[in-house]
DNA sequence: CCTACCGATCGGTAGG
DNA sequence: CCTACCGATCGGTAGG
């Protein structure tokens, strides 16, 4: 039970985010009515504009604060591994695992895109930067050696895999020929492990 | 000048759909007024429901009328070379040149996914797929030996690595680090190459 | 945090 | 009676 006035505030802020979060994430953002938002969280909707000045400022809100980077950032400094080989296929795995069957992360940032032209990525760049960074260290002194490709060029394409899979994946969803699954997200990724590293063998035939 | 009332009919439809491809791109399908529409257009709102029934035909007919395949798959049908890694690449340039300084495909499908949660997409199946298709063949009897991967795999990495460049180009475009060039297209597609065929050699090390 | 309400604009349609 | 189109306005909703 929250005590103080203050405490109530809290709740009732973080109560208008969640809600926000999943209609934005389910309807997009012009979409999405205050009034919706404000029947959901349990209040009027101008007790919204005492916490959120715009509805604009609830969606800076939601990506700063709800924006699945939070738990996925975590998990891949976990990552381990002898190779790189190994590295880059756990780091895949925990990312797919998170991601593929909860979409928020691709649903945030093409709203983004849409419906605001990517003006508040650069809010999420000093969140998430520092993890990405440390990611190339990881591969230092790892067994298999990295094809010459720029640090920038290696890390961009990692990322845009899990993009190029999702969005494929949605656009194609009614083609059974393109069906989505484990061993199709592995086939991107031994394909892309393929692509950065010398002698990675042939990883198509030896499906792991 | 239009001679006949069907012709003047069938140029204000037309006129309708260039001006609301435009406006969709620019700023999203819920975020264009029909007034705006109508105007651009020099007509009457009341006068556009004479041409199409709802707002969402509008769309409808833009991405099924106006859509940017209509200009690039005629192009893929031009891509010659002796290897597998010269089609590929050429391919590729032919994509880049068309799509990345007007992106217009890439936008028309974020908003499909994000403001129609891709509805509409089985409707441009029957368009687009022959021509994929018929890219497959087009490897046979071709220098170079392609992994042993699935040819839906193929098509849809293919596919994905123009999203993948795209998306993040854009995500992380305020970053010096990752600036966009034609350079790191290439990588890009080198990267692709290396992850698809048999002993590429190392492309990152022999830039074209 | 609420009730009450604003200026404006939304997609769509009336009769002619 | 058709088409293409008009000026005016509909019922509801947007952010604030």
């Amino acid at each position: 039970m929250p005590r103080s006035s203050r405490e109530k505030s809290a709740l009732t802020r973080s109560r208008i985010i969640d809600v926000a979060y999943q209609l934005f994430i389910d309807n997009g953002y012009n979409a999405t009515p205050m009034r919706e938002i404000s029947q959901k969280a349990g209040v009027t909707v101008g007790a919204i504009y005492n916490h959120f000045e715009t509805k604009e400022d609830i969606w800076v809100a939601v990506i700063r604060e709800r924006h699945p980077y939070h738990d996925i950032l975590p998990l891949m400094d976990t990552v381990k591994g002898d190779s790189i080989a190994d590295i880059v296929r756990s780091a895949a795995r925990l990312l797919v695992q998170e991601l593929l069957n909860r979409p928020d992360l691709f649903n945030l940032m093409f709203i983004e895109l849409v419906e605001f032209k990517a003006v508040h990525v650069p809010d999420l760049y000093e969140a998430i930067l520092p993890h990405l960074i440390s990611l190339q260290d990881i591969f230092a002194g790892k067994k298999g050696r990295l094809r010459n490709f720029p640090p920038a060029v290696l890390l961009r394409s990692f990322v845009g895999l899990f993009f190029s899979y999702y969005i494929t994946g949605v656009l194609l969803k009614n083609l059974p020929s393109v069906a989505s699954s484990e061993a199709v997200l592995d086939q991107f990724v031994d394909l892309y492990l393929n692509g950065i590293l010398e002698n990675s063998g042939d990883l198509s035939d030896n499906p792991v």
